[in-house]
DNA sequence: TGCATATAGTTCGCCATTCAAACTAATAAT
DNA sequence: ATTATTAGTTTGAATGGCGAACTATATGCA
């Protein structure tokens, strides 16, 4: 049914769009800048990553991000350590105050998660955390 | 359930930021920039727009936005039009040629949207789309 | 093995983006 | 009427991001 996934297609990207401005807003309150943020929350969800894969998942070339991972060693958000193996490689990892940062601004998203669902039955959250595990295996 | 809203929760900002990643990408590969790109997005989803609800939906300053603006203007992507009754505001719409580069960059999401539920059933889509209905009516 | 090629990260110069503040014009409030 | 508020623009300063040149390490292959 072509109408049917279009209605899907835009709802998503609504659901995207308001996402987008709602990280916009609780960033601009809390003093650090949006790819600090995002950087800070795809290490606390995935853990150490490489100067490289970290790159890729914010969308931005290593050479800027070397700038930026500077800014924040220095904000003591994050630190540098060596790769077991490759020895051109180097893993960005959470400091102890990148790791509460972390966990300060997931409490916001739980609260949001939480208040977007409200209405859902405990069985519809459970079909839509599996409808959401899937489409991101998908990816 | 504690446990499963914290699983659900992130499982959506997993989501979130696929979904971000995947628009950096395509939008690198066809010319404009990203702000445009999602300026074009939201235009094309809503309809004409005040500047500054623009603004607001976009996460910028109205500063910004009358830059950005002007460059689409020239790019003729979008065209500014007379508010109806307050003349203090200015609405920003779609030209042809942006309405046409919305309908393309939608076939992309259409695209993404059926790749990640290939493997739902017809009810699955069906209910996928309530649930993101819902919870973007509480947003 | 040894040499060529590829990959990871850094540095740096340049351009694009963004913000904040000052400003104009229109509206709303008292 | 006067004052306060709101929408949008302009501009100077700060920031962010890209791409090319470079160093160091790893991989491929003759």
């Amino acid at each position: 049914m072509k109408n049917q996934d279009d209605h899907l297609n835009h709802a998503i990207i609504e659901f995207y769009e308001k996402l987008s401005s709602w990280e916009m807003a609780v960033v601009k309150d809390n003093g650090f800048s949006l790819p600090q943020v995002h950087t800070v929350e795809i290490l606390g969800l995935n853990g150490p990553m490489r100067m490289k894969e970290l790159a890729e998942k914010i969308g931005v070339t290593t050479g800027t991000l070397t700038v930026q991972i500077d800014k924040m060693v220095k904000a003591e958000l994050v630190q540098r350590r060596a790769h077991e193996t490759d020895r051109r490689s180097i893993l960005v990892e959470l400091t102890e105050s990148g790791q509460v940062m972390f966990e300060e601004h997931d409490k916001l998203h739980m609260q949001l998660t939480a208040d977007l669902t409200i209405q859902f039955t405990e069985a519809e959250r459970a079909q839509m955390l599996d409808f959401f595990k899937r489409i991101n295996k998908e990816f």
